[in-house]
DNA sequence: ATCATTTAATAAACTACTTCATTTTTATTG
DNA sequence: CAATAAAAATGAAGTAGTTTATTAAATGAT
């Protein structure tokens, strides 16, 4: 099981002694999904925390109309979970689907008492990392409300150059919140203005 | 200082020994505001983590436009302050202002290192609360995106009655992300519909 | 109480974005 | 490398929400 990528990621915010390590790879599981399968389907309760070794997620909610919205997306070095789910065990609003065949190092829900109990450190690890997703989606919320589309667009771009190239326009639009029609139209404005 | 109401809320997730409460007390601050004062200003840095003892505070950015948006509104028993400004010791994107007369326990950046090392049970309890607040701020994505700002009104009004008397309509708007004329539409149109 | 200021309501014109329908391009599979 | 499916582009018509302007109601200061 390669979970290098995930210590790496820790050690940015904490030091782990390698008994801390070998207890972690003991508890932690690796999965590898292919393209297109659910890591979460809307309506199952969220069992496992996952880190993202390799490939690429859509969080996404399908409304009352069928209508499937994106709420993030997610690389290499990113944690997917439906976070309200997992802390409280509880049904999801939302499905986790991979867009490439994908592997996962996951934290089980029920090992994490214990986890937390071993290795203390990771208390503050995932305070820090939960702090820092939750500044990041107030920033999104700004944006949806203090930006037209074309700004949002533009800025995902820059922020997120490589997500670009590895995922169809549609969902990006979705992640946007706009349809598929309207960025594509954004799209070519862009290229005719320059 | 009355921090009563904070410890309660603390109880809620972890136990404290009296002297962790006494060690408490004297390394947080009390600290009154007037009505219309601010807690913190766009371009500060967010020096505290506050929680709200009596009062009603609203987070709010001015964008580019001099339009105002509503980011968050805060009550007794809520947690105030700008978390990416806070952890990183930027200058923050918002205001905090008073629309009552307000009271808040504060946290100090300064002291957070200490505080933590001398009881760690708070990190425990600070994971927790911010992963309930990602939750909540996600799943309000959400219905920005997938939910007309009628429903969303009736939302909001149906999770805090008691906000919508204590403040004025045109931050309700702004907190839904539209126009206080919108909104006053929409009103009119639910009055209309019964 | 009264005057001034802030907040709310209403309405018409406007715009960012959606919906629906069609065509073109790109990707996938036998 | 066809054949088929999936994704992207384009355009016309429609709608949710904005802007601007005016009037009415509520709140606050003297």
């Amino acid at each position: 099981m390669n979970i290098q990528p995930l210590l790496t990621y820790i050690q940015n915010f904490v030091e782990l002694t390698s008994e801390e390590i070998s207890y972690l790879r003991a508890n932690l599981t690796s999965r590898k999904y292919l393209k297109g399968q659910f890591v979460l389907q809307q309506g199952d309760v969220c069992k496992t925390s996952s880190f993202i070794i390799k490939g690429c997620t859509k969080m996404f909610y399908v409304d009352d109309d069928g209508q499937e919205h994106v709420i993030m997306l997610g690389i290499e070095d990113w944690w997917v979970s439906d976070i309200g789910s997992f802390i409280n065990q509880t049904p999801s609003d939302f499905n986790i689907q991979c867009l490439e065949d994908t592997e996962l190092i996951q934290f089980p829900f029920e090992k994490m008492e214990d986890i937390y109990a071993k290795i203390p450190k990771l208390e503050r690890f995932f305070r820090k990392i939960v702090e820092r997703g939750l500044a990041a989606t107030q920033k999104r919320i700004i944006r949806n409300f203090s930006l037209t589309a074309k700004e949002r667009y533009i800025i995902f771009r820059n922020s997120y150059p490589s997500i670009e190239q590895r995922i169809p326009q549609y969902m990006i639009a979705s992640y946007l919140g706009i349809t598929k029609e309207f960025l594509s139209k954004i799209k070519s404005q862009l290229t005719q203005e320059r």
